[in-house]
DNA sequence: ATAAAAACAGACATCAACATGTGATTAGTG
DNA sequence: CACTAATCACATGTTGATGTCTGTTTTTAT
């Protein structure tokens, strides 16, 4: 669903959501906080900053931040970029060329689950992630599946 | 959300389960009907005879055909040995893992999308893929999404 | 001010998995 | 027996996911 690349994105805007204004943390720190190749992480950091997404400051004492508030970011915004979600929206494989399945049938179906997967992307925003700590209402389930995406 | 190769799977199938008690169909015209390469169709069609879902018959007038009636093939059958799914339900990324995000509420969410996708795969079978030119009800918005999975 | 250290930035390099193509082989049907 | 079609083995291109090394700034401490 969500490739590994856009969880650690994901992760690491969350991390730099919890930050104080100004304040800045280094690819090092980053990766070890959220278990990802720092190297790895490094491309995709600089990535996210093409993207917009966070600002960079060399130097010592100096590393990424968030460019725009945590609120106003939405997980859509930073998985588009890495895993081109838009592209399920916008072309692709067009069930009504093949008369073998019933292309308004699939169609249906496709639609719903990919929009309801999309619509989620966008109504979540990095600060719906950072929940600082706040006793979240135990969902009944939660000790059988702790899956993912 | 679905590799190439599970489309050709669920494409083939569907060609498969249009055909009469008996008959068989061969790769190159399975192929030439879905818009698949024949090669890789002949490797995806014996993977689907080993998990039993098409029987194949050698020599001339052979060819693959559904090992079992299509209304007890669910596109979850299929998908399955391609691609994996159930590893999203079993094991992967676990969120509660990485305290930058708040679990549960990831948790929440990815699941409730996941368990959707997987529920249409298992709701849905070979057979209501074929709804053999029946005039289906036009869905209003069918001529702006033709999208994909 | 200048050197040293701390970071970002970017160019290669590798490995696995997906997606295909080619050709030889073998097994049935007619 | 000849033809056809599955079966199998090997080869290739691409993309995702990483690692490594080499700059090149910028800050901080001397």
């Amino acid at each position: 669903m969500l490739t590994k690349t856009g969880l650690h994105a994901i992760r690491a805007m969350t991390l730099l959501g919890r930050l104080a204004e100004g304040e800045y943390v280094g690819t090092p720190v980053i990766a070890k906080s959220i278990g990802a190749p720092p190297n790895y992480l490094g491309k995709l950091l600089q990535a996210l900053a093409r993207a917009g997404l966070v600002t960079s400051q060399k130097g010592a004492g100096g590393g990424f931040r968030l460019a725009r508030p945590a609120e106003s970011i939405r997980l859509l915004d930073i998985v588009e970029p890495i895993e081109h979600v838009s592209r399920w929206t916008n072309r692709g494989t067009d069930w009504s060329q093949c008369p073998e399945a019933d292309p308004l049938f699939m169609n249906d179906r496709w639609n719903r689950i990919r929009d309801d997967y999309v619509h989620m992307l966008q109504s979540t925003s990095v600060a719906d992630l950072i929940t600082e700590g706040e006793p979240v209402p135990a969902a009944a389930n939660s000790s059988e599946r702790y899956t993912m995406p």
